[in-house]
RNA sequence: UGGCCUAUAGUAUAAUGGUAGUACAACUGAUUUUGGUUCAGUUUGUCUAGGUUCGAAUCCUGGUAGGCCAACCA
């Protein structure tokens, strides 16, 4: 119920506007829309934007959506990416009604090339590469029709069955609408329809050496699909004309054609071929890379499909271009994390505590809540004795304002257990400090606390003697800068060199040993974390998904 | 140089001719056995110049700025 009053006080977006009101009067009874990704790269954050819009009108909405893999292009295209992009949209929460490929439709749309010719709207140009730039024209000269434009129909389709054939070389000849070469619209000046190429098909085979362009391949594909709204990027705003223009000659299901503008997220990069370069280059591990905007990346970081959703519904969908707050991201997940992750305690860099009037072979078992904003998440056992870890962070002999923290003669609160007060500090040779010596108070054991102290400072802390250890890795953003694409040379210059820092051993209380691949931690007081794939019984690694919020850090900064 | 698209706070997005709102970010403060969470509050905006109108972020015109278009890629 609830729900439902936030969707009514939730305004549309302007695609969704545009689809209540094509119901509204009547155009359609229920919409059909398509994710139609290409195979030759993995799924990124912007096209969960475009899966959660595609999938998610047609579920505020009657009507279906389908996958439908745009494979018109055989060298580029490989199995691998599309079963990593199924794997990606189920994850994400979607279930497609059709599985889809334009290849399925490679006879239908050789009939309508053949149509098109027999209409006298399609020719065969024997033209090479260069010579169909130089007839183009350009943005302010109109161009020159091809010598062969006005062959004969039967001409056509003789030279066109032959090139179907396979008697002629790549690139030899095309098949081209006969639109007009001086119409401004560059697209409209005798599109390129068909090409020869002699590639094997990851579908097809080696059944075609001609393969259809993308733009006689997707409206078309759309229209064979009864899609009713067909939603694209703004790049391909000019190219609608010759959607509309090839369904209306071929007199089939008019599909339209809706574009907006693609979502950018600062501090990385998000074009395929970017991503590629990374990835082949070894600047990152792989696709999956926790550090990558992949979202195979996002997954193996931690990242849950919840926390990726809300924030496609967050930044909208529009017209204009933007660069999306990577900030906002980082809310989403931890807004979601906050609420389901368990409570663990985790020394990243340990200092020695020894709590001198604890007896040396005593321990106890302290109770720790596993998730303080869920009242059902229960307890788990945490292991106390005199030998004891904290983070170096946490104890300073001259510390500055403001700070909560150990230092000398002064209480905090160890989590979940006693406050303790430092008596004394132990350092090396070199004047590191290399232990610290406290005292606890009996009386203030958490839950039971009699002691009336209070303290400022609460750390977490780990038993040494009960410790666990573990890898654990730490990410930050993969650039430096917020748009490196825009920045001057190559985006690849702007690395962060940061972007990944191992800690090997850290230590952990016993409780982490239970983990499994689902689970989800909040590490007390450093963030967010989960196992990665490569953790194993002889090694467990996490992956820190995103920190939380330090206001204290903040606070360091500024000095 | 032509055409097309776009312009609301630092960022993203509403307001559909009638009170410029929301979220994130930033900043105060309260609460807190996580410097987390939660809560209360503050700062910041209609690109510009005209026009239409009782009234313009919204409609019109000019300008400015950004993006896209001259692949046998999608």
């Amino acid at each position: 119920m609830t729900d439902f009053r936030k969707e009514e006080e939730k305004s549309m977006n302007f695609i969704e506007e545009i689809v209540e009101s094509d119901l509204a009067a009547g155009k359609y009874k229920s919409i059909v829309t398509r994710f139609p990704p290409e195979p030759n790269g993995y799924l990124h954050i912007g096209h969960a934007s475009s899966i959660c819009l595609n999938f998610g009108l047609t579920s505020k909405f009657p009507g279906y959506t389908n996958l439908r893999f745009d494979d018109t292009n055989p060298t580029t295209e490989e199995t691998e990416y599309v079963e990593s992009i199924k794997e990606d949209i189920k994850w994400l929460g979607f279930q497609w009604k059709n599985e889809l490929f334009a290849s399925d439709y490679f006879d239908k749309l050789y009939e309508f090339a053949v149509l098109l010719i027999k209409k006298g709207l399609a020719y065969v140009d024997d033209s090479s590469s260069e010579q169909i730039a130089t007839m183009k024209g350009n943005h302010t000269t109109p161009g020159q029709n091809s010598p062969f434009r006005e062959r004969s129909v039967d001409e056509n389709l003789g030279l066109f069955e032959r090139m179907k054939k396979g008697e002629f070389p790549d690139g030899s000849r095309t098949l081209r609408a006969k639109i007009d070469m001086a119409h401004q619209n560059l697209l409209m000046r005798d599109p390129i329809l068909y090409r020869i190429k002699h590639a094997h098909h990851h579908r097809t085979g080696n059944n075609w050496c001609i393969y259809p362009m993308y733009d006689f391949a997707h409206g078309q594909s759309d229209s064979i699909e009864n899609v009713t709204h067909s939603i694209c990027t703004m790049e391909f705003v000019p190219h609608r004309e010759l959607y509309d223009w090839i369904i209306e000659k071929l007199q089939i299901f008019p599909s339209h054609q809706y574009e907006f503008a693609r979502r950018n997220l600062n501090y990385t990069v998000t074009s395929k071929r970017k991503l590629l370069q990374l990835v082949n280059e070894k600047f990152v591990s792989g696709w999956d890379d926790p550090r990558m905007p992949t979202i195979t990346g996002l997954r193996r970081r931690g990242y849950t499909p919840e926390s990726i959703r809300d924030f496609c519904e967050r930044i909208g969908i529009a017209k204009r271009d933007n660069l999306i707050d990577v900030s906002l991201l980082e809310y989403c997940i931890r807004e979601h994390l906050n609420k389901i992750s368990q409570r663990r305690m985790v020394v990243f860099d340990p200092l020695k505590i020894v709590i001198s009037n604890f007896p040396e072979m005593h321990e106890e078992i302290l109770k720790g809540e596993d998730n303080p904003e869920d009242p059902d998440a229960g307890h788990r056992d945490i292991p106390f004795s005199r030998d004891l870890y904290i983070e170096q962070d946490d104890f300073m002999e001259n510390p500055p304002k403001k700070y909560f923290r150990l230092t000398p003669g002064q209480m905090v609160r160890l989590k979940s257990a006693y406050i303790i007060k430092c008596e004394e500090v132990i350092k090396d040779d070199a004047g590191k400090v290399i232990e610290v010596r406290c005292t606890y108070i009996p009386e203030s054991r958490s839950g039971s606390d009699t002691s009336d102290i209070n303290v400022k400072g609460t750390l977490h802390w780990v038993s040494m003697k009960h410790a666990v250890k573990c890898e654990v890795r730490l990410y930050d953003r993969l650039f430096r800068v917020e748009d490196p694409s825009s920045e001057e040379g190559d985006f690849k210059d702007y690395i962060n060199p940061d972007s990944l820092q191992v800690i090997e051993t850290a230590y952990a209380e016993p409780a982490v040993l239970t983990t499994t691949f689902n689970d989800r931690y909040q590490f007390l007081r450093k963030g967010y974390f989960c196992l990665d794939r490569e953790s194993s019984e002889e090694k467990i690694v996490f992956n820190r998904t995103v920190t939380l919020k330090d206001t204290w850090a903040k606070e360091l900064k500024k000095g």
